[in-house]
DNA sequence: CATGACACACTAGTATACAAGTGTGCAAGA
DNA sequence: TCTTGCACACTTGTATACTAGTGTGTCATG
């Protein structure tokens, strides 16, 4: 009964080389499968309304339904599965009337930090941004469209750091999920990312010339036009969306 | 085998009335567990640093560990404890460094809010603002901080509705936890509470005369607040602040 | 043949048991 | 007195067993 005593087990052992990690940090195994079952809905391997059996996971991954259970509780968290109690858990469908706030958001964020790149970027920075902006180059060339992508999310990311606030990323990022899957669905069309790099090329460049209003400017241009290819291949394809649903973070109320 | 068949429970019995959930529900226990432990962390009767041990909360609701367990796992995720796998689960403390980050971001959504909301007001949704800083200056008047408090977050809410973009809200909830924690350890200054529902009201008056841009630029005015007050009580409380750890939403990467 | 009730197989939710570490405290030795 | 090593009590992580509810298929019944 003396447990409040204890003050931290990071403060122990003054002298003792720390060995130990001093972050928290998570189950490994939950981890391992909450990312590959991410991607894998990300990527669309699995298909929206697709049934998610626990027991089926833990043989597949030869562990026991406790850290699948996990995993699968942070997946429906982010709002990529939903679970229905007794029932059965299935890939959530992707919720189109969500899509148009979504990219809102991600707008407000990614403008507030393309602004404060732009006031504080030094020098290095800026060529940091024009390497990767070449690396993007180099992918479309190659036709590599995933790394075409992985660059994408980096610039991005970049840009984020750059402003110094680099959680503002991993928020966008949670933001986007539904409508990132919702694009591997679309064709890329024809010098679409050649398009793509010049907006880029643009944002960069008003970073650079320390243009904070032209940087967000060319940010929410560049975004919203995620908006405007949104009503695009829903006749193309089946009964992977649906109208309900809210936003991921609403699971307070 | 033929799992892959089935498209989805709530497809079921077309004529029968649907008396069950239809959207995905989350278990009652673990749901309540959780909402106690987050009001009591946010409201600090649970103070930073403090230890959380599964087994004690799973007798003290008598329950298993397991919906303790999951319950703990989500406040995890939100930044609010820390896991130290084998060793312990501690109340997370203060981030100093992540608050600044945290206005922000709060800041850039409730802006981009307040500025759709500036052009889509209707009058009877004006009214219904008003409304709630008449509450506001009830409350104050009655001296009670913790209605005040609710009807706060009721009009920032309000506005995000009246956005059409009521998710963005609870993003907003989401960011901004760890400054309503460190915001608890600060005495309500005398006059504070008047002068919040003054900037409430300029904001609402902003949104009356559909001027998005003044809407917004007195909500940012309102938020930057909340950071200019941070390094306030640093040295009057002791050792419940850190300046390690990210932002709650980092949990990819 | 249509319809309804019902049982059964399957799902997730919960409880319990066990495993794998960690940190404290004590005791033996220099 | 200080150091060092070890053992034990305690934590969370994982596995397994059991509970509770759902949906489907079947079979009796009109």
């Amino acid at each position: 009964m003396d447990a409040t005593a204890r003050p931290e087990p990071a403060a122990r052992s003054g002298t003792r080389v720390a060995k130990a990690p001093r972050v928290p940090s998570r189950a490994n195994t939950t981890q391992t499968i909450y990312r590959t079952l991410r991607a894998d809905i990300i990527a669309m391997r699995r298909t929206p309304g697709e049934p998610i059996v626990e027991k089926h996971l833990a043989e597949s991954y030869g562990v026991s339904r406790t850290p699948v259970r996990e995993a699968l509780l942070r997946l429906s968290d982010d709002g990529l599965i939903e679970i229905f109690p007794q029932s059965g858990t299935f890939v959530a469908r992707i919720p189109m009337n969500a899509l148009p706030e979504a990219v809102v958001i991600r707008t407000a964020l990614e403008g507030t930090a393309v602004r404060h790149a732009a006031q504080r970027a030094t020098r290095s920075q800026v060529a940091v941004l024009r390497a990767n902006l070449m690396l993007q180059q180099e992918m479309d060339a190659a036709g590599d469209f995933d790394g075409f992508h992985e660059a994408d999310e980096q610039f991005h990311s970049l840009i984020a750091e750059i402003a110094g606030y680099p959680g503002l990323w991993g928020l966008a990022q949670q933001v986007k999920v539904h409508v990132d899957r919702y694009r591997r669905l679309t064709l890329p069309a024809p010098g679409r990312i050649a398009q793509v790099i010049a907006q880029h090329t643009a944002v960069a460049d008003a970073i650079a010339e320390r243009d904070p209003v032209l940087a967000e400017q060319r940010m929410s241009a560049h975004l919203d036009e995620l908006l405007s290819a949104i009503p695009n291949t829903q006749g193309a394809n089946p009964f992977y969306f649906t109208g309900a649903e809210m936003a991921p973070a609403t699971k307070n109320s």
